[in-house]
DNA sequence: TAAGATATGTACCTAAAGGTACAGTCATTT
DNA sequence: AAATGACTGTACCTTTAGGTACATATCTTA
């Protein structure tokens, strides 16, 4: 395990669209580097905290999250399989600290370079250069994105519209979250999910029960989260 | 005017700094590439507007900010002489429109490079690739930022950082923006922003006029936007 | 099965933000 | 100077979001 050829065999298993990426890449660079695991649940970052790795995540799910003073939080983004973690960069780039927290949301296995061997990857594939810059620019319209939802947006609608996201996720099966948890994706509370949910469930769009959420109408959910969106928009 | 050299001589009189960033890149492509003047108030993209250039930004300031439905604004971020316009980044490299509007503050130079240009000083610059990364996610930092203000910040305190920001910039001098401008940063209407200015003026902090606001004491301006922050956020 | 712990529902209140409508003010143009 | 247009101030109201406080329900585990 952890050798060169056992991460190239990882990657090429699950991305093979992407292994192209690490074949300027010498082995000694994949050598030097370890196969990380970090359980479910382990904290990633602190707000600030410096981080001298880079990391590219093969397994698992990663949340990207702001928290307010009072203890609300808001989701930012999710970091996936064959993401990088944007987060990192911008310490290896910039040397600021990082702006958010993040934590494992499943058990997470992913490539993880320090500082040395990230900027020799970087200068020996150009591929992997132009990689991080598409990640870093369609990252950076996703959260323009929230920006303007959080601003504009009612929070019925875009509750509505991250369980529309959610239920084409699961492809209609019921969504196994609290919705404490999906206040924690919104950056409202509980008591304000618990309501909206209900009205909802009034408008029949979904059905509730204890810690997961049934699809009941996919076309009224849609018509719901769409009604007060005018065409221009 | 328009010569490689011309322009060269441009970029080490403004950025003695970044020169460095374009001797790798051939005198050819700098011809090729155009000077471009724009026009204060010219509109630089639409929403989902797909772009085919590369701007570097020489002269001038452009404001990128997201509209809604009801006609208010947002600022998400201002591109500066030396930045790169993060956007049309987007375009080029993920073939996706651009998610957010921009347009330019005053009159603006800059350098343009088409697609194919583009492409090619990637491959030639190695810094110009690793100075793209830096900006961009010094950019998703910020607009991570953003977020977090929006989702958990009362208006009063945001605007009276932003009125912090801007006497900083201005050296205490007074701020020449109306009412209206100052809502389109913080994406809320004029009449908030009168309020909450006028509440400024009453603790004494700032001076109000038609068309610009004094400076009275930036310790109670910071006082007020400090003061129901807690100091571990 | 009893005792927690976790999850949800909701009545009631407060606060923040926004919208309307209009009055007043200032500057520029005719 | 009159007219026009841009800017500001504000009283009043509505909507949206949040917070409290508790009741109830469901699951887990001893």
């Amino acid at each position: 395990m952890n050798t060169a050829n056992d991460i190239r065999k990882k990657l090429q298993h699950l991305y093979p669209e992407i292994i192209g990426l690490l074949h300027p890449i010498s082995n000694r660079l994949l050598e030097s580097s370890n196969l990380m695991r970090i359980p479910a649940g382990a904290r990633l970052y602190r707000e600030d905290q410096h981080c001298d790795r880079f990391m590219w995540l093969l397994e698992g799910t990663v949340r990207v999250y702001k928290h307010s003073p009072e203890g609300r939080e808001i989701t930012l983004y999710r970091v996936n399989p064959g993401d990088v973690c944007v987060l990192s960069l911008q310490s290896l780039l910039c040397g600021e600290g990082f702006p958010a927290e993040a934590v494992a949301e499943t058990d997470l296995a992913g490539i993880s370079l320090i500082q040395h061997d990230f900027e020799k990857a970087l200068d020996l594939s150009n591929d992997f250069h132009r990689y991080l810059l598409k990640i870093l620019s369609q990252r950076i319209g996703n959260v323009m994105r929230l920006v303007s939802e959080i601003a504009f947006q009612r929070l019925d609608l875009r509750l509505a519209c991250l369980m529309g996201q959610l239920f084409e996720r699961s492809q209609g099966r019921a969504i196994q979250m609290t919705h404490a948890q999906l206040a924690r994706e919104l950056g409202t509370t509980r008591e304000m999910v618990s309501r909206i949910l209900k009205e909802l469930e009034h408008q029949k769009c979904i059905r509730l029960q204890r810690g997961e959420i049934h699809l009941v109408s996919s076309e009224s959910l849609d018509w719901f989260s769409r009604a007060r969106i005018p065409a221009n928009y």
